[in-house]
DNA sequence: GCGACAG
DNA sequence: ATCTTGTCGC
């Protein structure tokens, strides 16, 4: 008697989701607009043509972190500075589990949702801080198809973005360590790499900084009360 | 066959 | 992403 090949581990499934993530970037893609189309301007004083109350002012970052005890548990974050002063004007983050794993080249499938639901929840409730341009942490366009999760929030959240990766895929290290900015949506290199030199205290521009060291600072006190495992 | 592979 | 100690320096 034979038996039935067993299936190697969700093999066919994974394949299936993984030729639909393929399809979905190639969709999205069409819609990504590369070079400046915001409202808004930069250091618009004393330019002809400057209008009160359209400078940049909130700028949003988003990160998550995770559980150290259930990889699958993790912490959405999002936070709004102010562009000038880089304080911190709004943060909120959503504890979830993810259902979707780590897929190098489909991140945006497994961290997006989350972003996406924290920005809802501020344009749904007409937060005066909702963000004129969005900083994300992991590539934009430096994508083996050119469309990362800085692309992908930023098409569907209709957002200009940025994306800052830490680690830049199929690169060595430097002898600094550097960070690697992608444009998202709607922004040029050249306005995204002005904005986020002006938006550095440290390596890692603030909006992802903040973003991150709140968000793991969430995820620890939740931990040390228990409610994580 | 082995290494690389955003977070 | 996360596991991990100390250490050098401003």
């Amino acid at each position: 008697m034979e038996e039935a090949p067993e299936e190697p581990l969700q093999s066919r499934d994974s394949w299936r989701d993984h030729q639909t993530w393929i399809t979905t970037q190639d969709i999205l893609r069409e819609k990504l607009i590369t070079d400046d189309s915001f409202s808004w301007k930069l250091s618009s004083e004393g330019e002809p043509g400057y209008k009160k109350g359209e400078e940049l002012r909130y700028v949003g970052g988003v990160d998550i972190s995770f559980s150290k005890d259930d990889p699958s548990k993790a912490c959405g974050t999002l936070v709004v500075l102010d562009f000038h002063t880089l304080q911190v004007l709004y943060q909120d983050f959503s504890f979830v589990t993810l259902q979707v794993p780590y897929v190098p080249g489909f991140l945006a499938f497994r961290e997006a949702p989350v972003l996406q639901q924290l920005l809802e929840k501020m344009k749904r409730s007409d937060n005066p801080f909702y963000p004129q341009l969005l900083m994300v942490d992991g590539n934009g366009i430096l994508h083996p198809r050119g469309f990362g999760l800085a692309c992908h929030i930023g098409v569907e959240a209709n957002l200009p973005t940025i994306g800052i990766g830490k680690n830049a895929m199929r690169s060595t290290q430097g002898s600094i360590k550097p960070i690697f900015i992608s444009i998202g949506h709607m922004i040029s290199l050249q306005t995204a790499i002005m904005i986020v030199q002006k938006t550095c205290k440290f390596r890692v521009p603030e909006p992802i900084r903040q973003a991150d060291i709140r968000s793991r600072d969430y995820i620890r006190k939740l931990e040390m009360n228990g409610k994580v495992t």
